[in-house]
RNA sequence: GGAGUCUUAGCUCAAUUGGUUAGAGCGCCGCCCUGUCACGGCGGAGGUUGCGGGUUCGAGCCCCGUAGACUCCGCCA
């Protein structure tokens, strides 16, 4: 370990100037727990031995973690004007430094915050002659006494603006390189930032997220705890998971040819600990998925996973509306209203065309099947007898926003992006009714559509056309296109918290030719649809799942389970699972239903996006320390990393990645 | 796998219709400066315009390819 020489700087108020070299102990800290209870602003500072022309290690080993000698006796964000007339010792980075050739001023930072260090020729020549080096990024320790400001001096911008601290010794702890990138002001390219994260980190906004982030968690902690959850770790070494993403796999090399795969969620095991009678039980657990990333999605992400016994859906609804209220109030300090408001999944769509619809606007999809009923219009027309439907948006005042060319730009986008068929509008400006498909409406179908859809000068109505579900979807795609446009969320503070509940259970999917889990294959039917499981209806049945979502953002997902082997079995055989396969791999969890398995149900919430959202950030890459890119790399370690042949041989597996 | 946007000094960005030696602010280096707080003043260094090719008398700018970053679709709760 290469051990740093430290030059110390110090100097006496007798002006005796003393310079030499010391050493940490890396073996004992300086500032272990006890003595950080003993840190208080008056502590006694003992002068260190010193010579002047040799650099020596003079200080005895154990005098690092005496009392009596700390790197700092406070924080840079704890001093003000009652402090005045102390001795301190600061310990910090250079943020900023104010050189005037006489005085020099220092902005000293650590995790906590600024405070202003001075230091003056007339009264400590040597050590303002060694600060005249001072360079940001620069690590140094300063002691000086507390002073109130000059008058009219203060800075009302920093926490400690009333006060600095007049130095009157000077130690460099380390020097520091130009940093590649301003730490203060205008962000740099993120793959510049991530490549020096520990740089960017410094940045107070990453340490507040961060720091928010924390809060999240212990709030979690508490409360769930105080409730009667126990926090319980899963295996991150399990198996494949059959349905879903792509997992990580990661190669056994006791038992060659064998894989684990990292899990994308611990929803077996927290299932079989209620099969176990542990009745309740959280984790802030690690989950992964080998998938495409996105601003809101990283290969390794973490939820804050709940499960229990013997409760129903709103009994686990109301746990996690506390939940959420705990965790605003302790890092917002805003008491959100609960319990949420309750929309079906089928509600959701037809209303917001989104099963995650955001709240904090209204621009709501109005039917206009019923307008159209007789239409001539041959695409309405088609689009109704193939039992399709019309519904239409109305973006209030959207007509000076958006020009001819940009609806056209619109309608590409829904045509390449969200694979519709088209994108139909009309612009009402200056009293006209400007569209390419107002001629095919009679004026009958004309009066109703404007009185629908309260259509006014300075509107724009955009019209979707096709089945229920994608004519929704596309729609409640344009919806939040057009809250954009009209800037209808920005600078908004408003939380819309709700629950879609009443998912489907069963999704057809066309291109496998089977019936897939919209939740996952565990989630219990609600039983007064058990009888469409027998008749074969299976795109009805509806299920007892609940996500929570926040202004349009999916915080979570959960669902009562099933906790009958025969219901259970069933289901897979509806999913395509056969006898055998369910053997192979559901065995263990359809033995464990058959030893009295308690009914039971939980949830997850995506930890990243809640501080995500707690933060304002724009990406969850913002409030995880070290994320890796849209790639999956890591830019700073490179991860990941191509390894020795040998490495390979030992887990008996080779690759067939071409070399470029 | 696909689409879009972007890539010019250490950083953030300019550069008119394709036309002189590619500029500015910040940062950096040097000198000056004793109450600043994004201190100030003077001076200086710093560029293969991502890379490769093409069109042109002439390319940072137009075209083709390629690499990378970000956003989105597919994928993924």
């Amino acid at each position: 370990m290469p051990l740093r020489l430290l030059k110390i700087i110090r100097e006496q108020h007798a002006k005796r100037p003393s310079f030499f070299f010391k050493k940490p102990n890396p073996r004992q800290p300086p500032c272990n727990a006890k003595h950080r209870a003993e840190w208080n602003f008056s502590h006694r500072r003992v002068n260190l031995p010193g010579g002047t022309a040799t650099p020596r290690w003079k200080c005895p080993n154990n005098r690092l973690s005496s009392p009596l000698f700390m790197y700092r006796s406070t924080s840079c964000n704890s001093l003000r004007k009652e402090h005045s007339g102390q001795s301190v010792t600061l310990a910090g980075w250079v943020n900023s430094r104010r050189d005037h050739g006489g005085v020099i001023f220092i902005d000293l930072r650590d995790r906590d915050g600024l405070t202003q260090v001075v230091f003056r020729p007339e009264e400590h020549p040597q050590v303002s002659e060694a600060a005249h080096g001072l360079r940001g990024e620069d690590v140094i320790q300063i002691t000086g006494k507390v002073s109130p400001r000059l008058n009219g001096t203060e800075n009302s911008k920093l926490a400690t603006g009333d006060i600095e601290v007049i130095a009157c010794e000077l130690t460099i702890l380390n020097k520091s390189d130009v940093p590649p990138f301003p730490l203060d002001s205008k962000l740099a390219n993120e793959d510049l930032r991530l490549n020096y994260r520990y740089l960017d980190l410094r940045r107070s906004e990453m340490a507040q997220n961060l720091k928010t982030r924390h809060r999240v968690t212990k709030a979690t902690r508490d409360y769930l705890d105080e409730k009667g959850f126990l926090e319980i770790e899963t295996p991150i070494l399990s198996n494949p998971t059959p349905e879903g993403a792509r997992d990580f796999l990661v190669p056994s090399r006791l038992n060659p040819g064998s894989f684990y795969a990292l899990p994308q969620a611990p929803q077996q095991y927290k299932q079989l600990l209620q099969v176990a009678g542990l009745e309740k039980y959280f984790q802030i657990a690690r989950c992964f998925r080998d998938e495409d990333l996105r601003a809101d999605r990283q290969p390794e992400f973490t939820q804050i996973d709940v499960e229990a016994s013997f409760v129903t859906e709103s009994e686990l609804q109301s746990l996690i509306e506390g939940l959420l209220f705990r965790v605003f109030k302790e890092t917002r300090g805003v008491e959100i209203p609960t319990p949420f408001p309750r929309m079906t999944y089928a509600d959701a769509m037809d209303r917001f065309g989104s099963d995650k619809p955001d709240l904090r606007f209204g621009m709501e999809l109005k039917s206009l099947t019923e307008v159209f009923k007789d239409t001539q219009f041959k695409v309405f027309r088609s689009v109704l007898d193939g039992g399709g439907v019309i519904k239409a948006i109305n973006a209030k005042g959207a007509a000076e926003h958006i020009s001819k060319e940009q609806l056209k730009k619109w309608e590409e986008w829904v045509k390449t992006e969200l694979g519709a068929k088209g994108l139909a509008y009309i612009r009402f400006k200056d009293g006209e009714w400007e569209s390419p498909i107002v001629k095919f409406f009679t004026d009958a179908e004309k009066k109703a559509l404007a009185e629908i859809m309260e259509f006014h000068e300075g509107d724009v109505l955009f019209f979707g056309a096709d089945q229920w579900q994608p004519a929704s979807e596309v729609l409640g795609r344009v919806r939040l296109r057009a809250a954009e446009l009209l800037k209808l969320i920005e600078d908004s503070s408003a939380l819309k918290f709700l629950w879609v509940v009443d998912f489907p259970l069963l999704q057809f999917s066309p291109e496998d030719n089977h019936w897939a889990a919209v939740h996952h294959p565990f989630t219990r039917p609600r039983t007064e649809d058990l009888h469409l499981m027998e008749s074969g209806d299976y795109g009805k049945i509806r299920a007892v799942a609940y996500d929570v979502v926040l202004n349009g953002v999916e915080l979570g997902g959960g669902s009562i389970r099933i906790h009958e082997r025969d219901l259970q079995s069933k289901l897979f055989g509806i999913l395509g699972v056969g006898p055998e396969e369910q053997q192979i791999k559901f065995g263990h969890l359809l033995k464990a239903f058959s030893f009295g398995a308690p009914p039971h149900g939980g949830i997850a919430l995506g930890l990243d996006r809640l501080v995500m959202l707690l933060c304002g950030a724009e990406s969850i890459r913002e409030v995880i320390a070290f994320p890796k890119n849209n790639r999956g790399v890591d830019l700073m370690t490179q991860s990941p990393v191509e390894v020795e042949p040998r490495l390979l041989r030992d887990l008996a597996i080779s690759s067939t990645a071409k070399k470029a």
